[in-house]
DNA sequence: CGTACTAGTCTTTTT
DNA sequence: GACTAGTACG
């Protein structure tokens, strides 16, 4: 048979196309085509393997990631593409969970909480076990406890784990109440998307073949970002057929703060030993300049799979290195650059992209590109449903979708003032606590409820408004919803009102959200209110990004994950912050390779022109500091650059040209003065903090994220003191004293 | 019960 | 430096 459409594939891509039985370990290097591979493949199995598209499942981690797949897919297969199932690993399990949860004990219009509701709920779990928020606090206990259901650790095993610590044991009691919390609330958080997913599969074995006939060959992207969570799903979808296709580049596995475990496919092999590997390193994106540099940088990570990006499309250009006196001279430079060539007609301001290790960083940024007239997008920050005045919306519409989820109905009860205040809260609270019912349920019974007499007039007409835009919805759709809340509730009529500066913004902002919604129901099927919260709970930053419209955009390195521009730049290319100081202080060192993988990444996003600059001086968490340009950029070869970094730190950083035109350059604000004394003691680092330490061998000190320990060593090295401490829980660590600031206790 | 001020935290990245 | 949550006061 004859397969014109596999042409256009090179061996490697061809033949992983067309492996279609059986476990498959596609390592797909950067720009090297694997989307492309994956929609053939499935054009493949369905056109010459004679696969149903309703028994292929692909799996993605964002819902761009998502929609573009669906795209690409209906494109090439058109007739029956849209029965193949295409999804994010969270929305897949959602939609299981909406059919199936019931046998788990939840309700099916359940809600799904954000990082925020999540904090609410542990602010009260915290307060209900008299555990102290300054001793331990609830992000503190939300991370632990995340990453417990990352791991598939039940509240159960946890607390068994932590038998003989008392801060563990703590957690494991908040873990057991935050999860009866959110039971009660008839709510998910993102990890019990996933957990009760799995939970559900292993407790019915029948729901679970029904998905594994159903979703015979199953493909997972991104899969070095996989959890062991995520992990644990897919085998147990694959498990009977076992036609698992993961795709992903260990290189460029850079969520390990989210639970990623990177030995998912690194230990692929081991899993499935009858699985096939197939390694894509021809790279069809950038120059050969950029991938050395890219291929120099990688190399010096330690675990992972040998490979090396290639090109057949010439050298290029240099890489381009900058240094600047500090970020607004930075910012400045790259703000003209982008103008100058888009200008000369060279460029088109959609083809540049600006990477960044943080998101602080984009503020700088974007005062020069306004400056300069450049339009921009910024990716990322606060996120639009995270605002306040959405948040307060979509708990209006929560209330009347799932009344039973307290946090959304806490958080409106009294927006806007309606005088009902905190002592009435708490005792409905108290109440609903006794009865074991939902705070809503308790409101509808106010009157039995001794000591809130004085609000009950107050609550009845809150308990009747819900109820009446509940049957407004019914009527007039989630659209005449909204307007009625909008409307009822005064709420923009308040912002318009008031003298606060950026209530225009909010009112926008609302208006914003009624257009999603307007959009949500026309574009929608079988839309509802609950399918709308879904949705509006699974976004991710980058899916609202749209890459025809004429703008530069601004972004986190991890958010650039899978984009390619011709022009990229990576600000801020300065030891402390890219790779970050937590990064370079953690005693694991893989820290550090992790950092590089997204070095890595953000390299291998160029086409054309990759610019690389760093500044001196940085203004950093409301302290100036003084880093030395990144190791990263010291690892590519200077063959490479149109630049050469400084060869030491010191040489750039403490001539006395170099003071004067610091202090030259910094007219604009109030920033401190540093003498030389400061500065000589404390190379690169935050500058102006006494250097003199005032604890000795045996003194307890306190670290800032390492806790309390005792000094057992302290030592002379070039410009600072090594210290070392034993740390009552996390045992020994050596560490600067200028950075690692210690406090005697 | 609501407002105004203060203290503390944060900045690593997010489905 | 900017934002948020918590507290004191009217």
């Amino acid at each position: 048979m004859y397969m014109g459409y596999l042409d256009s594939l090179n061996s490697k891509q061809r033949e992983a196309a067309t492996c279609v039985d059986g476990p498959l370990l596609i390592l797909a290097g950067a720009g090297s085509g694997k989307t492309r591979v994956l929609i053939h493949r499935i054009a493949y199995m369905i056109d010459e393997y004679n696969v149903s598209p309703w028994n292929i499942l692909a799996i993605t981690f964002t819902n761009k990631a998502a929609g573009e797949m669906r795209e690409r897919v209906d494109k090439m297969i058109g007739q029956g593409a849209d029965s193949i199932w295409v999804a994010t690993f969270h929305a897949t399990c959602v939609r299981i969970l909406r059919r199936h949860i019931d046998l788990l004990g939840y309700d099916t219009g359940f809600s799904i909480y954000d990082t925020d509701d999540q904090k609410t709920v542990m602010k009260g779990v915290l307060n209900r076990l008299d555990i102290d928020p300054k001793v331990m606090r609830e992000k503190t206990v939300l991370n632990a406890i995340s990453s417990a259901k990352d791991e598939l650790i039940d509240p159960e095993e946890f607390a068994e784990n932590s038998k003989g610590n008392w801060k563990y044991e703590q957690i494991a009691r908040a873990y057991e109440e935050y999860q009866k919390t959110l039971k009660r609330s008839n709510a998910l958080d993102f990890d019990d998307i996933i957990v009760l997913t799995i939970e559900l599969f292993k407790k019915h074995p029948e729901v679970l073949d029904n998905y594994r006939e159903r979703f015979r060959y199953i493909m997972v992207d991104e899969y070095q970002d996989t959890n062991t969570a995520q992990f644990e799903l897919i085998s147990l979808l694959a498990g009977k057929y076992r036609n698992l296709c993961v795709v992903g580049d260990d290189d460029q596995s850079i969520y390990k703060f989210r639970g990623a475990n990177i030995s998912n496919i690194l230990d692929f092999e081991k899993v499935y030993p009858e699985a096939k590997v197939i390694k894509l390193e021809q790279n069809y994106r950038s120059t050969q300049n950029i991938l050395d540099a890219a291929n120099n940088v990688i190399k010096n990570n330690s675990a992972r799979k040998d490979k090396a990006l290639w090109t057949d499309q010439g050298k290029g250009s240099l890489v381009h290195l900058r240094q600047f006196d500090n970020a607004y001279e930075e910012a400045d430079f790259i703000a003209g650059d982008i103008r100058s060539v888009c200008r000369k007609g060279e460029y088109d301001y959609r083809q540049c992209a600006v990477l960044y290790r943080t998101n602080a960083q984009s503020r700088i940024l974007e005062e020069a590109f306004v400056r300069d007239g450049v339009t921009y997008d910024i990716v990322g920050g606060v996120n639009f449903y995270a605002r306040k005045e959405i948040k307060d919306m979509l708990a209006y519409l929560k209330t009347v979708d799932n009344a039973v989820d307290d946090v959304a109905v806490k958080r409106i009860i009294n927006i806007p003032r309606r005088g009902i205040g905190a002592t009435t809260i708490n005792k409905i609270s108290d109440y609903a606590a006794d009865n074991d019912i939902s705070f809503y349920d308790a409101l509808c019974r106010c009157e039995e409820i001794p000591g809130v007499q004085k609000a009950v007039k107050k609550l009845d007409s809150f308990v009747n408004m819900i109820r009446v835009f509940r049957s407004k919805l019914e009527v007039y759709g989630i659209k005449g919803l909204i307007d009625d809340i909008i409307e009822t509730t005064g709420y923009v009529e308040e912002l318009r009102l008031s003298d606060e500066d950026d209530s225009v913004d909010r009112i926008e902002n609302i208006d914003e959200l009624v257009t999603k919604i307007v959009n949500y129901e026309e574009n929608t099927e079988e839309n509802s209110l609950s399918g709308f919260l879904e949705e509006v709970a699974l976004v991710a930053d980058i899916d609202g990004v749209d890459s025809d419209a004429n703008k530069v955009l601004l972004m986190t390195l991890h958010a650039a994950k899978g984009l390619e521009f011709d022009r990229v730049y990576i600000a801020g290319c300065e030891d402390g912050v890219f790779p970050s100081s937590m990064a370079i202080f953690d005693e694991d060192p893989t820290a550090v390779e992790e950092e590089r993988r997204l070095a890595y990444v953000g390299i291998t996003r160029a086409k054309k022109e990759l610019t690389l600059t760093y500044a001196k001086q940085r203004m950093l968490r409301g302290e100036t500091q003084y880093n030395a340009v990144s190791r990263f950029v010291k690892e590519i070869p200077v063959e490479l650059m149109d630049n050469r970094p400084p060869k030491a730190r010191t040489e750039n950083f403490f001539s006395d040209d170099y003071i004067e035109k610091r202090e030259e350059s910094t007219p604009t604000t109030g920033r401190k003065k540093i003498s030389f004394l400061d500065l000589d003691s404390r190379p690169g680092s935050k500058a102006p903090i006494a250097t003199k330490i005032d604890y000795v061998v045996g003194d307890r000190v306190k670290h800032m994220k390492f806790g309390e320990g005792v000094v057992t060593k302290i030592e002379d090295a070039p410009k600072d003191k090594k210290v070392t401490v034993i740390f009552d829980e996390l045992g020994q660590k050596v560490m600067y004293a200028g950075f690692a600031r210690l406090t005697k206790v």
